[in-house]
DNA sequence: AACGTTATCAACCGCATGTAT
DNA sequence: AATACATGCGGTTGATAACGT
């Protein structure tokens, strides 16, 4: 015998809507995530009046509706990367799109099956481009026989959870040499828009909690230890979230990444609209180096370390 | 114009993981 | 420890636009 509340949550279930999202819903999908920001999908969906499950509210959200996404063709650097980095971190998606500023990894994905792929193939001939072509295992080579070292000395320093950082290091990396560049990208955020004043206007908690300013932004290629071994392999935690240990030291974190809103420096102590920094510049969130801190992560020296990968046109 | 094929992309699905109880 | 729930990810599907015949 079921509960009744099971009961009801299949007939809740079986009432949400699915498909294509409509003008209607999209509006008030963002009314609500602009006014006040997100809790829980599922109380969004509901209290937004969508009928809905959260998980599509997140997912139309995070790869429709954000106001920092960015629109249109991707460019030829930007092709660039996402075919480098998927050299070395083949279908991992979402650790591509962090590199990518206002790209979604869904984007990145379609964009991939669809164009890329075929074209890195039709290119075949081209042995500096053959070695991208399909499988995450072949296309590795292509970082492998540039590099001094191979697709598993890249695998193992990432998965070296102790010390990645200087994991790198031990292993004398070339002064040029960034396995996971970002693609700067200055104006990829109009704020003399409309979409991005609306945008200043949001409670910072609901940056924070919408994933926002993190990730899509500045990931200096580092990874995430705690995800090691695992099915999702690892990850790449965004700048910010290694910039800052909770209140101690202020850094100015916005500069060192090209961020899309430029508040400038600011210490971490500050507050905006009643929101701590910490919550504005996305510590905490997107599962993407949450859990490093200061003392693991020397950013100038990897600053200085990281410029560009050699085949790379920036 | 009608039809078939291909390309693109939004959205769904299932699974893994993290967290709260 | 077990369970439920929320979130995030990558693979896949389906709608439809674009193109060719």
């Amino acid at each position: 015998m079921r509960k009744p509340d099971l009961m009801a949550n299949k007939d809740i279930k079986s009432k949400l809507r699915k498909g294509l999202w409509s003008p209607d819903e999209d509006e008030k999908l963002i009314r609500y995530m602009l006014t006040n920001g997100q809790g829980c999908w599922s109380d969004i969906a509901r209290n937004a009046g969508l009928q809905r499950c959260g998980k599509s509210c997140r997912l139309r959200w995070i790869n429709y509706l954000r106001p920092d996404l960015k629109r249109g063709a991707f460019s030829p650097q930007e092709e660039d990367l996402i075919i480098h980095l998927h050299s070395i971190l083949g279908n991992r998606w979402s650790q591509i799109a962090a590199r990518l500023p206002g790209r979604t990894d869904n984007e990145i994905k379609n964009f991939w099956n669809s164009t890329l792929k075929k074209r890195l193939k039709t290119n075949a001939s081209t042995p500096s481009l053959n070695n991208s072509i399909d499988s995450s295992s072949e296309s590795k080579d292509v970082l492998c026989g540039i590099m001094p070292f191979n697709e598993h000395d890249i695998m193992t320093m990432c998965m070296d959870s102790s010390s990645s950082l200087s994991s790198m290091h031990a292993m004398a990396l070339p002064d040029q040499f960034d396995p996971f560049p970002m693609l700067v990208n200055n104006n990829q955020c109009d704020m003399t828009s409309d979409a991005s004043a609306d945008f200043l206007n949001m409670p910072a908690s609901c940056m924070t909690q919408i994933g926002i300013v993190e990730g899509q932004q500045g990931n200096y290629g580092m990874l995430e230890p705690n995800k090691m071994g695992l099915g999702r392999g690892f990850s790449l935690p965004s700048l910010e979230s290694r910039s800052i240990e909770s209140n101690s030291v202020p850094i100015d974190v916005i500069s060192h990444n090209n961020h899309h809103f430029n508040y400038g420096s600011f210490n971490s102590t500050d507050k905006i609209q009643g929101s701590k920094v910490e919550d504005l510049i996305g510590i905490g969130n997107h599962g993407q180096g949450e859990n490093l801190k200061m003392g693991e992560w020397d950013l100038e020296n990897l600053m200085h370390d990281v410029t560009s990968f050699p085949f790379l046109d920036f």
